[in-house]
RNA sequence: GGGCGCUUAGCUCAGCGGGAGAGCGCUUCCCUUACAAGGAAGAUGUCACAGGUUCAAAUCCUGUAGCGCCCA
């Protein structure tokens, strides 16, 4: 046990307890397992990434839920680790180098590579010494890294197993292209952005006649691979020329006027040039007619030797002008407008994405979607909340597949190898590589690894499994794997939790955890996303300066909302300071009036013990119930109002009066009552707050080697026989009336007085043997009860306890008490007619549950009671 | 265009069939030996709008308006 001298010299700070206790919160103690487990992987955080409030709020939840059920006696495995984000990390030391100077385009793959490394060596991973500081459970012994041999020998053997299944393959087809990054991309990195753009139309002429089609474009500067005109078949003006030709004035190209139901009359002209290089539409219309596909730009975005000579190597935007010159020079340009459309960003570079027809690798996730959209459906993977299923089944219905090769270096390179006729096996290594094209063609080749390298989903899609051994069969795998929950934003539903799903069930068969817990995004107190550009990023690790780890997680726990993503603004965790602060203090209060080591047992429990044991029991429930359910702001509410509302303002306040008596058996059993109690919440607290409660918890654990928590409180037994809740009700009724006539009587807080009573529900002999606190708590002189009928001059308030009242005299002043009647008058009466009106209906009568006719009966003869003492109460004081 | 979510006190939000709530803010009073990071007493609402279901609707259904997000 820890000096409480020193204890109570201290102001509540968190800082001091945060260092004292780190290494024990973090922690995994082995507890007496009850051969559950529970396990969870983190979202693996970009390995060159700081901590940000998305973070803190993602891994606070799971902490909580790892260490409630850790508590309850389940083996924890939380697996940890950051992810080698392959475009975005490049990007970065990319630019670092040019900084320095060095153009990573001119040096060689083996050098970039190293300088990456040398990179991540140095500078990554700080992002775990931040998670720390939020004092995580989480593994921390065996942290991983995406690009580490056990986790790239995961994503070799999924790649060659899902290749050799036929469900990863190589094609030819139009892909989303970064020309600044000079990648492709899949199509979930896409971002369509809308702007004012300009349409503009020209005439197409057609080759045997002076007549033209009129056709209306945004990319003007794809002229050059045009292939086809397209109408709409129910284009009446147009439909004559079905079947004509067109001469490109550009290239001397001649275009097939065809039909499809994509046109859309309505669009520009109703007439659509048909550009299968470079539109997604296009390519659609131009494989179902059997058309020709040019490709008329360069990696980097120029254009390329298929157009004339006077346009090669301009950029997209400079030959758009160069065209439009050139249609009105030749006159064929008719007119130009502005018009709302949409562009396609890539997230990662922010440059407009060009569609190209490239060879790249595909997984083939269409086939592999419905075992996982019956995984959901059938309750297999739970999402909770539960609305986010739809989102994740619209997306399912119409996935397409998914293009996981990219031409950058930072990543999982991918395990196929070529032979130099263009035939290809994947596989783990190179010798294994020989031996399986051999078998596979009988015939030796040389063999060259694929250039490109995987997605970086890819391998975070296989992180629940690949983190716990996976594909060997290791303890942990067996033991851990499925997860019992994964956290997550909504964010990375399509980018994450389905391709998690999607891997899982294809490569072991099962589903990667039971439940997705999604959670909502932090905004600035505008509502804003926040992001560096904006200026308005909240760094967590302030916040921990300024208002205490324990603090931030509580505010976390708390704000968490289903339907509305958290609003900071910059006083929104002082309420939990304080709170904690609150903890603190009572913490002192009970070490002041702590009992000396062996000194008592509990005796005789008063009322209030019985109560308040009663309210603990309550929340022991309702906390179970809600981490159960996974409603962390539930149990943080409870947690919140129980301590503050119950066990602060009422039974500290009245055990207060109990200490400062002479007697007393009955003031050491609430001493102890009241430390159980105490020590009990802040085990509870635990999972929450784990500083404060260990800290706390340090100045009373009798046993000096336990200084965690090791298990959940079990509910409290009370040996009072009485009616306690009517007993406290009364206590609470009687001070509330009594504070608040004092107050419209203008009674100074100072003055003691007497205070007349008369009781309805609870006996003499209770308030005879408890008027002491109501007394004190009231400060009054003296609290006298009286029988109904007596005469006195006497000003009442009434509750449902019975009534209270103080004797009239000319220094009152009761104009504050008779306006604060007359509103409870008017509300009683609103009550009234509305309780009669419902009792007075057929309806009701017939259809309402028996039990809610009975209360409201209850109800009507209460308020009626109540109303007629108040009209008697204004019409003696007017 | 399709989907999802939201609209409740000045602000941020909970409640989701039978009593309109919390935190912050506001008013008045109190440094009462755990806590002024506190205590006490208060004020504040056509629960977006319009219909419907029901004995009973903030709560369920339909429609309208506005806001936000996702997908095209």
């Amino acid at each position: 046990m820890l000096d409480s001298k020193v204890f109570l010299s201290q102001k509540y700070s968190p800082k001091t307890i945060e260092d004292k206790w780190l290494d024990l919160v973090t922690k995994k103690i082995p507890l007496e397992a009850n051969g559950e487990t529970f396990s969870v992987a983190i979202p693996p955080p970009n390995v060159t990434g700081n901590l940000h409030l998305g973070h803190a709020l993602n891994t606070t939840i799971q902490d909580i839920f790892v260490k409630f059920y850790s508590l309850k006696g389940k083996e924890i495995s939380w697996s940890l680790g950051t992810d080698h984000a392959g475009i975005a990390t490049q990007l970065l030391v990319e630019r670092n180098l040019s900084e320095k100077g060095i153009n990573s385009k001119e040096i060689s793959r083996e050098k970039l590579l190293d300088y990456i490394w040398k990179w991540k060596d140095q500078n990554g991973e700080d992002i775990l010494k931040q998670l720390k500081l939020l004092g995580l459970n989480c593994n921390w012994d065996s942290p991983k890294f995406t690009l580490d041999d056990d986790m790239s020998d995961a994503v070799s053997e999924a790649f060659v197993r899902l290749f050799d299944k036929g469900l990863i393959y190589q094609e030819k087809t139009l892909i989303n292209w970064d020309t600044k990054l000079r990648t492709a991309i899949s199509d979930l990195e896409v971002i369509s952005q809308s702007r004012r753009s300009s349409l503009y139309y020209f005439k197409y002429y057609l080759n045997d006649s002076s007549s033209f089609i009129v056709v209306s474009t945004t990319r003007p500067e794809t002229v050059f691979g045009d292939v086809a005109v397209a109408i709409n078949p129910k284009d009446k003006k147009n439909i004559g020329l079905l079947g004509k030709k067109v001469k490109s004035p550009f290239n001397g190209n001649l275009l097939d006027i065809i039909s499809d139901e994509y046109v859309d009359l309505d669009k520009g002209s109703g007439a659509l040039k048909v550009t299968p290089g470079h539109d997604f539409n296009d390519y659609e219309i131009a494989n179902k007619n059997n058309l020709e596909v040019i490709n008329i730009l360069n990696d980097d975005g120029t254009l390329n030797d298929s157009v004339p000579e006077n346009f090669r190597g301009l950029s997209v935007l400079d030959a758009r002008e160069k065209v439009i010159a050139l249609m009105k020079d030749i006159d064929i340009f008719v007119k130009d407008e502005t018009i709302d459309n949409v562009v396609p960003i890539g997230d990662r570079s922010g440059e407009v994405v060009e569609p190209l027809l490239k060879s790249q690798w595909f997984l083939d996730v269409k086939v592999m979607s419905e075992k996982s959209l019956n995984a959901v459906k059938s309750g297999n993977v739970k999402f909770k909340p539960k609305f986010w299923e739809n989102t994740f089944f619209e997306w399912m219905n119409k996935i397409q597949p998914w293009c996981i090769s990219r031409q950058i270096i930072w990543g999982h390179r991918i395990p196929v190898w070529h032979s130099d006729d263009g035939r290809a096996v994947a596989a783990k290594d190179l010798a294994s590589a020989n031996d399986k094209f051999y078998s596979k063609y009988n015939v030796h080749k040389v063999l060259t690894q694929d250039n490109d390298v995987l997605d970086t989903w890819f391998s975070s899609s296989l992180w629940p499994f690949s983190t716990l051994g996976w594909p060997k069969e290791t303890n942990e795998y067996a033991k851990y794997f499925p997860t019992s929950l994964l956290v997550t934003g909504f964010d990375i539903i399509f980018f994450w939790v389905a391709r998690m799903i999607m891997m899982s069930l294809e490569l072991t068969g099962k589903v990667p955890f039971r439940v997705v817990y999604i959670h909502n995004l932090i905004r600035d107190k505008k509502g804003q996303k926040m992001s560096k550009t904006k200026g308005n990023v909240v760094d967590p690790l302030k916040l921990i300066d300024e208002y205490g780890t324990d603090a931030l997680r509580f505010f976390l726990a708390s704000n968490i909302s289903p339907h509305s993503d958290i609003k900071l603004s910059a006083n929104s965790i002082e309420p939990y300071k304080n709170f904690m602060n609150k903890i603190w203090n009572a913490g002192k209060f009970i070490t002041i009036n702590k009992l000396e080591e062996g000194d008592s047992k509990i005796s005789v429990d008063t009322f209030y013990d019985a109560w308040i044991v009663d309210r603990f029991n309550n929340l022991l429930d309702k906390y179970n119930i809600h981490l159960e359910n996974c409603e962390v702001e539930k149990a943080a509410y409870e947690l919140y109002h129980f301590f503050w509302d119950d066990f602060c303002d009422w039974y500290i306040e009245i055990a207060k009066i109990s200490f400062s008596n002479f007697d007393n058996t009955e003031a050491d059993n609430t001493k102890l009552r009241m430390e159980t109690i105490f020590t009990h919440y802040l085990n509870i607290l635990y999972p929450f707050a784990p500083f404060l409660s260990l800290e706390l918890n340090s100045y009373f654990k009798k046993d000096k080697i336990v200084e965690k928590f090791n298990e959940l409180p079990k509910k409290l037994g009370t040996n009072y026989s009485g009616d306690y809740k009517s007993e406290i009700q009364l206590i609470k009724d009687f001070t509330n009336a009594i504070r608040s006539l004092r107050k419209n009587l203008l009674i100074k807080p100072a003055e003691k007085l007497s205070c007349y009573c008369v009781l309805t529900t609870v006996n003499r002999k209770f308030l005879e043997d408890n008027s002491h606190i109501i007394e004190k708590l009231c400060n009054l002189d003296n609290l006298i009860l009286i029988e109904e009928e007596n005469d006195l001059n006497l000003i009442s308030n009434i509750t449902p306890s019975g009534v209270v009242s103080f004797l009239k005299n000319n220094n009152l002043d009761f104009s504050a008490q008779i306006e604060k009647l007359n509103k409870d008058l008017i509300s009683l009466e609103k009550t009234l007619t509305l309780s009669k009106s419902k009792l007075n209906s057929k309806g009701f009568l017939e259809s309402a549950p028996e039990h809610i006719i009975e209360e409201e009966k209850i109800k009507l003869n209460h308020t009626n009671s109540l109303a007629i003492d108040i009209r008697n109460l204004i019409s003696q004081l007017n």
